[in-house]
DNA sequence: CACGAAAGTTTGATCGTTCAAATTACAAGT
DNA sequence: ACTTGTAATTTGAACGATCAAACTTTCGTG
């Protein structure tokens, strides 16, 4: 192997320039197809590939997103972000692009990151995770214009600030149509397990919750109230809190849930209640979900990649937008497409019992990850 | 916002030349304590930092370490590779090395997808996960001499092929562990649930049993044949299993499974069977085992993640090593060092039964990530 | 004090690509 | 044939760093 060939040896061979080489391979538009034809063939023969740092450096792309992984990992729905970031880098990969990782252990140490991959030139832009209540690094990267999207809602006044794009998931909806399910199979006592108020996530997936309950039964806020109970995140935590529920609720029907490790605590402690027939709802649709068959809504990660990386790169578009542009893609006044609310979907399951083993889940079979096969492992 | 400063201003400020500043940068030893400070005063003055494509393009090393996202979602023990990806971004990171992330949709496509990252000079080795037997994607690095480390042995002939660098959680020392400490509480008959026999990880934790129990009763493997069955991934299947398992073996008193979803299915099976103080132990403590006081092994990623970048880039290296090359560090003849195992540990919880809401893990507290809080979840 | 070696610093060239401007080829219109 | 305009292609320069070699300073030694 001697070295590896350059865009001045397939113009050699093709019997062009170096720029018309160029040209073939970005704007293939622009140059004569007899000509593109004999440096495809030049291109093939010598198995030419560029040099990416090379074109980084002269164009000022990289052509790369970075994303930070959380610090901490995250119990039960860790796969959440594991799946995003494989939707993403799948997606990514279609249009040109990269991921990298990073790590940090704080928000300052995070915002340091930034400015090194920024001015290193290796990122074009950022997907911010685990939004905070004024977010530091929002501000930072928005005074800074450095193009980045996050997932989640920035939870306060600056919602709809014109200049931060975000993805997020409709928690409403999931619970909407969640409670909406149960009702129409007939139950009417169905309660609520949710996170302490304030965690704006929490709050909006209760909301589906609190609406169908209201469309469906006129109940108000304090008789919903009622209904609901809080917990931190964690399975023993919902347990023994479910337990009390049952001392004090007799006629409940279904729990609704604000996340399956929510679910899968209230799933076990209705089971070691003896109560059978009793749904329960989780989300996220977490691999537990599915082998313990607990009902859940799925956030649908591929789309909000996709939605992420058209917030990013406009509809079709290879390269990352300056923030603040307007969007191609954008047609005409299409509302403003600066962020994208996702539908999740409700996977349903036999979730009421632990107890039967259950026929195996054919009507899931078209939904994303939940119909695929389990791999051995990673071996 | 004019300008990105670069070496010539740094050099500009500090009244020194270019090649000195990158010399502060590179080898700080080589540069007069005098000369470098004011060479840093400047630097940090002016908020330089290198431009990292430029950098690469001269050196022609990415500073970059490529890793496949599975296809698949991996089920129940999918935050295994999450969580090793974690401590490899992490550790890299304190090595000044990048993790980046591609995908691919066979094995054809992958090796392709390595051609164009290693010619593009974006990444300077790979991490190859899920190892298959006789794994062409082996054959084509070693013979293009590109380096790589794979996460996971390469069963077959091979394994000792002195160019192919490993690091893989010794599956064996996990079960042992586990089988040891049922037989220190009184058990006797330890039953074994694995995956159909040939899966060398399997085979493997299945031997770690088998040895002990063999040293503790004089069980030949005809006996143990008997105590062992084997199924596909899976929680249902193996509830299934189980439950014809208490059929026929009524003097059964705890399990040993490959697998947390294969315990799963076990736990939830003899929950169901009504038989209490029955212990389960499975492999690879997932969230999940935690969430549900299931014993498991514990595969620690952080030192697998470390040892994976000490085959690559040596003991304390900050670049990644040809392949086949002597390895610094390698003290005197410390046996050959291209491959490790890493010992897994056995995180011990009350998997007996689902019932009783169990205390807080208090002796899990040391444990890397069992000990974690749970966050909220992405939001 | 002069000499040579080592330490410290600078200079010119280069990595492989794309940009911007310059050049040539080709077609249509008068 | 001759301009004119557009399409297609080529040329020189630049992106920001490091390498290799040349140069200058410092220091130890006979």
């Amino acid at each position: 192997m001697t070295q590896l060939p350059t865009v001045d040896d397939v113009a050699r061979v093709a019997n062009v320039s170096r720029q018309t080489v160029s040209n073939v391979l970005n704007s293939p538009g622009i140059v004569k197809p007899t000509t593109r034809g004999r440096v495809e063939a030049a291109i093939a023969e010598l198995g030419y590939r560029p040099h990416a740092s090379a074109r980084r450096l002269r164009t000022r792309q990289s052509s790369t997103i970075g994303v930070r992984l959380d610090p901490v990992t995250n119990g039960i729905s860790g796969s959440v972000l594991d799946r995003y970031l494989h939707a993403l880098t799948e997606q990514a990969a279609e249009r040109g692009m990269r991921i990298m990782l990073f790590t940090a252990n704080d928000l300052v140490d995070e915002i340091d990151q930034y400015r090194t991959l920024r001015d290193g030139a290796d990122v074009d832009a950022f997907v911010v995770t685990a939004t905070r209540h004024a977010d530091p690094r929002i501000d930072w990267l928005t005074a800074e214009r450095v193009p980045f999207v996050s997932f989640g809602r920035p939870w306060g006044a600056d919602m709809d600030a014109a200049n931060h794009l975000w993805v997020d998931v409709d928690g409403f909806a999931g619970h909407y149509e969640a409670t909406r399910h149960l009702i129409g199979r007939g139950h009417t006592r169905i309660g609520y397990i949710g996170w302490p108020a304030g965690s704006g996530t929490g709050d909006e997936r209760r909301r589906g919750w609190a609406v169908a309950m209201n469309e469906a039964f006129g109940l108000d806020e304090a008789e919903l109230e009622l209904l609901t109970t809080r917990t931190e995140e964690g399975v023993p935590e919902a347990r023994r809190l479910i337990e009390t529920m049952f001392a004090a609720e007799h006629d409940l029907e279904a729990l609704v849930c604000v996340s399956d490790s929510v679910a899968l605590g209230a799933m076990m402690a209705v089971n070691e209640a003896g109560r059978r027939s009793f749904p329960v709802i989780g989300f996220d649709n977490t691999p537990v979900a599915q082998a313990v068959g607990l009902s859940s809504v799925e956030q649908r990660l591929d789309q909000v990649a996709a939605a992420t990386l058209e917030l990013l790169m406009g509809a079709t578009g290879r390269r990352v937008l300056p923030p603040g542009e307007k969007r191609p893609g954008d047609e005409e006044g299409a509302a403003d497409m600066r962020h994208r609310l996702v539908t999740p979907k409700l996977v349903v399951r036999r979730s009421s019992h632990l107890a039967p083993v259950e026929e195996t889940e054919s009507a899931d079979a078209g939904i994303a990850p939940a119909g695929r096969h389990h791999r051995e492992e990673m071996q």
